[in-house]
DNA sequence: TCAAGCTCTGAATCCTGATTCACTTAAATC
DNA sequence: GATTTAAGTGAATCAGGATTCAGAGCTTGA
């Protein structure tokens, strides 16, 4: 045979398609997915359209991935925090805060992975992801609803009710509008304020005894 | 001259774009804003697609007046029930419950109007009336701060969580009968202890003292 | 009834990106 | 360096739904 796949030439493979994706979340990042276009994309990397489809099969392949990869990091600093050791009300306080300010410092990003529309296969891991942070806080619930820290049923619904308050709370001051706002010098609240006002309503929410404040 | 709009005309003219809103409405309904083709919605009303320009500038505005009417809907049966007389507390409860039931009836709708994605004319749509909804819960909030029956203080941003705990309880991906459509015969709250859950959850939240339970 | 001026029709066209594929270039083996 | 096979290219094609428009069919007022 006069031919056979190097290991050079896997690495180098496996480099391109990290480099793809790495053009992908920038694009993302800055503009959404509605800057995610293959032609762009393509460009950014300094490849032909057609390259990219010998990584990835589709452009909705590529955007799941690209989606999943930012949702995963936020998933695992979330667990951190909700699973580290200690007191069940302080740790949803810290993992709200903590959420609060990842998507604070990149709202772009935030609000792409968080509220922007796009296509399906996109959205099917949105669910997931969705799931996954509301696995993340049943978890939790159940563990301070044994110790009598929280004072919640239906902890799946009462998940769900968590994920929506952080999601729309912090979606509105994230959003394009709202930063058009901020930078107009309108009056719009700061992440100290989001965040405080965040905790106190999902401690409350839950039934946790109220810190000091 | 030998032509001039009759009376006759323009009324037929308005029960026709009625008809056709009608007709959207119910397509919108039925199978959400994916399922509302200009094609198929000509179909419906029995007109041909072209003439369906007649009556309306593009399919975003078309869609846009639909959201909005059924959502103008939803924002007045809540405000009936929120500003109603009596205690602040309890008027949130009975607003939840019934928004509640309205969106259990008409699940399709509700997350046609709450969640489903789509074109930007409407997205602005949703916003509004995201907005509008927010403002109800802030005149209610900022009522019964004043009572001192409940205890916040960035109001808008409460009246946001609020929003979102309820359309993700209720209609979103990790509400129950997106759930239960998923993964078929597990175990699913009914309308009666999603509503009772959800009250809770948002009476706690804004500090209100809890019934009697 | 007729001429004039509307409205209706729906197949053809446009639009916007994703996707393909015939061809060119580069790697690997001998 | 010749040969073989893979990777890269990007203009052309496709897709699918909104939008248009030339002609057909109604309404109107005389």
């Amino acid at each position: 045979m006069a031919y056979r796949t190097s290991v050079l030439r896997l690495d180098r493979d496996l480099a391109l398609r990290e480099r793809i994706l790495a053009c992908a979340l920038q694009r993302v990042s800055e503009g959404g997915f509605v800057a995610l276009t293959m032609q762009a994309l393509a460009e950014d990397a300094g490849i032909a359209t057609g390259s990219l489809y010998r990584h990835f099969r589709s452009k909705g392949e590529l955007a799941a991935e690209v989606f999943a990869a930012a949702s995963q990091g936020e998933v695992d600093a979330l667990a951190q925090t909700l699973r580290a050791p200690g007191n069940p009300a302080a740790r949803l306080a810290a993992g709200l805060q903590q959420f609060a300010a990842r998507a604070w410092h990149s709202r772009r990003l935030a609000f792409a992975l968080i509220a922007e529309p796009v296509d399906p296969e996109v959205d099917e891991q949105r669910l997931l992801y969705r799931e996954a942070y509301a696995e993340l806080f049943v978890e939790l619930l159940e563990e301070g609803a044994a110790l009598g820290v929280f004072r919640v049923q239906h902890l799946s619904l009462i998940a769900a009710c968590l994920v929506g308050a952080i999601a729309e709370s912090l979606v509105g001051p994230l959003s394009p509008p709202a930063r058009a706002a901020r930078e107009a010098g309108r009056l719009s609240l700061d992440l100290a304020e989001v965040s405080q006002s965040l905790v106190t309503f999902c401690l409350r929410a839950v039934g946790a005894e109220e810190p000091q404040s």
